[in-house]
DNA sequence: CTCTCGCTTGAGCATTTGTTCAATGGCGGG
DNA sequence: CCCGCCATTGAACAAATGCTCAAGCGAGAG
């Protein structure tokens, strides 16, 4: 019964197989299972563990040309170098699909470039969804870095801390944050910030050539308060003192600029690296994230975004 | 009824759109179809056009072990720098299944590499299958440049020449080779190639850093016998030399020589680029071309194989 | 204005795919 | 050695997909 590691690749394998023989061969599962000498139901199993297990990926070489042109709108409008803009699901809530899937597209664009590079990466549902998109890579010469640190408010790991999956799934040298992510003082943030671990990551990521940030909203499900790192007394004050969204952790007003304020000296992680020097793409949509959105690209808190098409038609409906 | 191009565009994106809401967001096609507001019908029309019009691509992240396998001892047997085997369709009788979209991949491969490459290409239907599935690019900083003439016996433009839909595909700029596969005269020759046009393409192709070839058998259904470059009797006496294959024209014996013959005095062909200074990839499979596919990677001829998981095994099977 | 041609449409049906469920059988524990 | 657990199997059914064909529709010719 103990499943052993042998088994579950043999499995795979055949699941491969089972999979190219019908997503690329385009035989039908019946002929499937005549030719691998099993049943039509075991046929149907492997092909479908071949898509559930992540191996069959399938790629859209269509740049639907409303979402192009709404792309270069934004582009234009926020004054961005990168914009992409996905086909939304009118009828789905979910606020990450199919922009997980265009950012891990991007991600892998960049890791599969030859020259070294230096990718810092931010937190939250989003980018997590992401990451799980990824196909495995091998990419030893990239280097990863953790804007954000990797301990949630009750002191296990963050679940949201997205960088030890994706450097498993890419094979790249990793750089987290062994701190929280919003700590109780000022004080206490100095200290911690100048243990030389902490130190070598924020140089690190003050020199990242790629950033890859999700936008937090304040109002509503904001998920700093979701997940524990403010209480519901904090989050009024913050959207008293103006706040529309936020960044691995940093919150800003409604013109992107980060407010001065007791919260924002308490955050632990890296600033956010400058639009001077490093790509950054904010990974967002939603009704709920808009303004957060607006406001980041409107103060050039990022230069890069991927949303989906709903969400770029509101940001451009001024 | 004079359908436009405008019709045609936006109904390709709706194509793009439908197949993306099928594929991507798991939507069926009755869903999609009370989404767009049409019939299941229109919307099971949509979904296969944007499968049939290539616009949905499936890819398969998985090496499958037993493929892999051979690769690496296809490696080491052959000396090769590359190699590469698709799973079989065991009762499949096609050529190219398989290793067109590998072909492809791997073309992608490189044309997505930052620094500008000349990448040579010979002909054939394997590679013009492959070419059918490249995704559309833009590669400006990359040089495409034929092995072979691209004028068949007739006088009609070679069908298997695929130097123009693939630079078509991937806008890059690209190096024909103005004149007949197989000229009628030494003498000929000598004077086409003086040619100033021919010459720089020459110049280019012997400049190659990735070379793709097809590889022909010279028995049964003869690629050069069936498109009419050779007679029969022509392709009595290449056997009686020796001639087990051919690429680019180009025939060789069971070892993997060229063979010094009148007929190669013929071939208007760019010299198959040489393995110290190009990768020389074959693209091949399938019983008929073991022996030309065995002797081109014994000789020498290529160090870089993609084939199919059957014919590696026979390949190996000494 | 009407007819014709050719394309598009959707109903109906055949095929393929996905799921459920009871039966089977291997394996460790008693 | 036997029992019971649990994963796996295939039959049967339900759902989804793909195909065919007759009818409808619109553009242009007469």
């Amino acid at each position: 019964m103990a499943r052993t590691r042998d088994d579950d690749t043999t499995r795979l394998d055949e699941a491969a197989r089972a999979g190219w023989l019908y997503y690329v061969a385009g035989n039908t599962q019946e002929e499937i299972a005549s030719k691998l000498g099993i049943s039509r139901q075991a046929a149907q199993r492997l092909v479908s563990l071949s898509v559930t297990s992540g191996l069959v990926r399938v790629r859209l070489d269509h740049p639907i040309a409303a979402c192009l042109e709404l792309a270069e709108r934004l582009k234009t409008r926020f004054d961005l170098r990168y914009a992409e803009v996905v086909p939304s699901d009118p009828t789905s809530a979910s606020t990450t699909l199919g922009i997980a899937e265009a950012c891990a597209t991007e991600m892998e664009r960049r890791l599969k470039q030859e020259n070294p590079l230096v990718i810092a990466m931010g937190t939250g549902r989003t980018l997590k969804a992401a990451v799980e998109n990824l196909p495995p890579m091998t990419c030893e010469h990239h280097r990863i870095v953790s804007l954000t640190g990797n301990i949630a408010p009750d002191g296990s790991a963050s679940v949201y801390n997205v960088i030890f999956s994706m450097a498993d799934q890419v094979k790249a040298p990793h750089y987290p944050m062994p701190l929280p992510v919003i700590v109780s003082t000022p004080e206490e943030r100095r200290l911690l910030h100048r243990q030389t671990v902490v130190q070598s990551t924020l140089h690190l990521a003050a020199e990242a050539e790629v950033t890859f940030v999700g936008v937090g909203e304040i109002a509503a499900n904001a998920p700093l308060l979701v997940d524990g790192f403010i209480t519901p007394k904090e989050r009024e004050e913050l959207l008293a003192m103006g706040a529309v969204g936020e960044i691995v952790g940093w919150v800003f007003d409604a013109r992107g600029r980060l407010i001065e304020c007791a919260f924002n000296e308490r955050v632990a992680s890296a600033p956010i690296p400058s639009t001077e020097t490093s790509e950054v793409i904010a990974v967002a949509m939603g009704p709920a994230k808009r303004s957060a959105i607006r406001a980041a690209a409107e103060g050039g808190l990022v230069n890069g975004l991927i949303t989906d098409e709903a969400t770029a038609e509101r940001l451009l409906r001024n």
